[in-house]
DNA sequence: TGACAATAGTTCTAGGTAGAACTAAAGTGG
DNA sequence: CCACTTTAGTTCTACCTAGAACTATTGTCA
């Protein structure tokens, strides 16, 4: 999304918000294939790596995935004998997704090989830098968020 | 993509750059789908805005959209009666893509609408900050995109 | 000028995406 | 205890997405 040039200042901040997004998930999902997962298939099993499992509602708000979207990612995670669903023992709305052995395994070996290959991208650039970028985007994310939620709030008053 | 958490300080900016782009995304999206336009879609009429037509290449560059993609986004605006296709005089294989009366109508009544939307979310940061990110990105992109040049150059050697 | 490489779009495949509507199971208050 | 609301996942629709394979056209250069 680059919503075109004008004169107006922010839009080439996003343009850059855009185009470094797209650069980052192409490194990141091109390394991520040769592992033969997609890049959101990688952010389920990191995230259920080295836990006893959790629901749909708390993977789905860790990994920024809907619950819609992420119903389809655990099926196919599913079929690779990659992860299992569990009914919740404390409430027969849950269902727990599980690594299975095998999705250990895969996460022993990817994860620690895809966090490598990030950080020799991110080795090129000093540590000052990132973490000044890190809170410019916080910044920007609290303004976007705050922005949508008056609207919101406007809508339904 | 979040990539979880881990003692790697680079995976905490990586997670507000996602975090950051899905609350840019939502916001946008919010108003544009309120203009009867998906994201894409409006994102190539705002290209195509003010101009006299371009390739499904140019278009393609300017929007970050692929070019297989990009003909199933056009296909739809030409439905909407939003675009034509018209055959390039000079080169047998390019097809221009113009926005037609309506189209051009769109444009004039959604780009402004938006543009003012974004602003109205970006007026809560400074300027100087605003800047200081676009910098950031930019060093970040740079910094992804050169790794994954290396990397294909390896691969290619 | 005739083979061959490069380029422009389209098509196909497999998957991700949000959001709305839906079902089932808990909470909650009278 | 029963209606009512909330929450958890699934399903459905419409669309976006990248990338690879394909067709048609153009440029190249021998």
């Amino acid at each position: 999304m680059s919503r075109s040039s004008s004169r107006a200042p922010f839009l080439s901040v996003l343009r850059e918000l855009v185009s470094c997004y797209q650069a980052f998930e192409h490194y990141s999902a091109h390394h991520i294939q040769g592992l033969g997962l997609t890049p959101s298939q990688f952010d389920v099993v990191a995230t259920l790596g080295n836990t006893a499992g959790m629901t749909f509602r708390e993977l789905g708000e860790r990994t920024l995935i809907t619950k819609g979207t992420l119903t389809g990612v655990v099926d196919r995670l599913e079929l690779k004998e990659i992860v299992t669903r569990q009914n919740s023992p404390d409430d027969g709305r849950s269902t727990l997704v599980c690594l299975t052995r095998k999705g250990e395994r895969v996460f022993d070996q990817a994860f620690p090989a895809h966090v490598e290959h990030l950080r020799s991208a991110f080795g090129r650039v000093c540590a000052k830098e990132l973490s000044t970028l890190e809170q410019g985007l916080r910044t920007l994310s609290a303004a976007l968020t705050a922005a949508d939620n008056s609207l919101t709030t406007r809508g339904k008053a």
